[in-house]
DNA sequence: CACCCAATCTTCATCACTTGTTCGTTCGCA
DNA sequence: TGCGAACGAACAAGTGATGAAGATTGGGTG
C-alpha cells in the first residue's frame, strides 16, 4: 500500500472523493503489520473519527483492495483479514490466538504444473502456516 | 477416512449409536473427492434419508472430524468443505466455481523454521493452489 | 419381545460476519 | 458559492454455523 498522500492522488484520480473516513482509514493501515479485521480496522479508526460506522470501514476497504492497494485474505479465522503488504509472500496463522504475521519464504521451487495439476491452471500459490505464536506455544488450543 | 461398516464399529467402540443418519452420511462421503460442503453432504444424504436436518449432517460432519476420519477444510471458498481424504495432500481451488482437486506433491523442501519464522512453531504447513479448472479456464471471473 | 434411558434428531433461535438499501449530508469542481 | 454526484449512517437482510430443548429412537436388558 502506498502512503496515505499517494492514496489521496490515487483515489482523486478515481473520482473518489476524500473525506475524513478516508483518511482515517489510510492513515490506520499505514504500517500496520498485524492484518486486521474489518472490526479491528473499525476499531482504530474509531479513536480519529468518532462515530463511524463500520459499514463505512467495509467499504473503504473494499475499494482499497479493488485499488490493489491491499490485499483480502481468507485465513479461516473466521473473519477476512487485510493486508496492506502486496509484495509476494506468505502467512503465518496461530491457531491458538489467530494472529497473523508475514513470512517470506523463496517458493520459486514450488512446482505448480505437471501430472498432479493435469490441467488446472494454477494463478497464485498460497502457503499458510499454520501453528503457535510464541505466546500461544504452550497452550491447548481454543481460539 | 475407513469404510462405512469400520466407521460403525469405531462409533460404537466411542459409545456412540448408529442410526440411519449416520450410515447415510458415512455412504455419502466413501470415496467422495468432491470436497463438499455441509450442504451438499445434506442434499445427497436427503437422498437417502428424506426429512433429515442440517443441523444433525453437521453434527455427524463434526463427529467425523473429532475422530480424525475427515479433514475439515477452509478454503476461502464461503463454506467449509469436508474431506474424506486424511492423507498428507494440498488443494486446487477454482476461483471461477469453487471446485477443490486433491493434488499430490513433494512439499519436503518447504521450510518451517529459520529467521523467516522466529519462535513461530508451524504444525500444519498448508498450500492453495488458487487458480482455474479446465471448465472455468478461459471464462471470466465471478465465482 | 417389550421396556427403558441415554443418546440422538429435529426445530427454533441465536450468533458472527458481511453486504444491500435508503435517505440525509457532504465533497469538490466550476 | 452552488449544484449534482457521491458518500456516510442507520437499518435490515442474508449466509454459514452453532446453541438449546423437547420429542424420538437405538440397542442392551429384564
Amino acid at each position: 500500500m502506498r502512503s496515505p498522500d499517494a492514496l489521496v492522488t490515487r483515489f482523486r484520480e478515481h473520482g473518489l472523493k476524500i473525506t475524513p473516513q478516508r483518511r482515517a482509514v489510510f492513515g490506520v493501515l499505514e504500517g500496520d503489520e498485524s492484518h486486521p479485521s474489518a472490526d479491528a480496522v473499525f476499531r482504530a479508526v474509531s479513536a480519529r473519527v468518532p462515530g463511524i460506522s463500520l459499514r463505512t470501514v467495509y467499504q473503504i476497504l473494499n475499494e482499497l483492495a479493488e485499488l490493489g492497494e491491499i490485499q483480502v485474505l481468507d485465513l479461516g479465522t473466521g473473519s477476512i483479514r487485510f493486508d496492506p503488504n502486496v509484495d509476494d509472500h506468505h502467512h503465518l496463522v496461530c491457531d491458538g490466538c489467530g494472529s497473523v504475521r508475514d513470512v517470506n519464504v523463496d517458493l520459486s521451487g514450488l512446482a505448480t504444473t505437471g501430472d498432479a495439476f493435469g490441467d488446472f491452471l494454477v494463478e497464485r500459490p498460497q502457503v499458510i502456516y499454520r501453528g503457535r505464536c510464541r505466546s500461544c506455544g504452550a497452550l491447548p488450543g481454543a481460539r
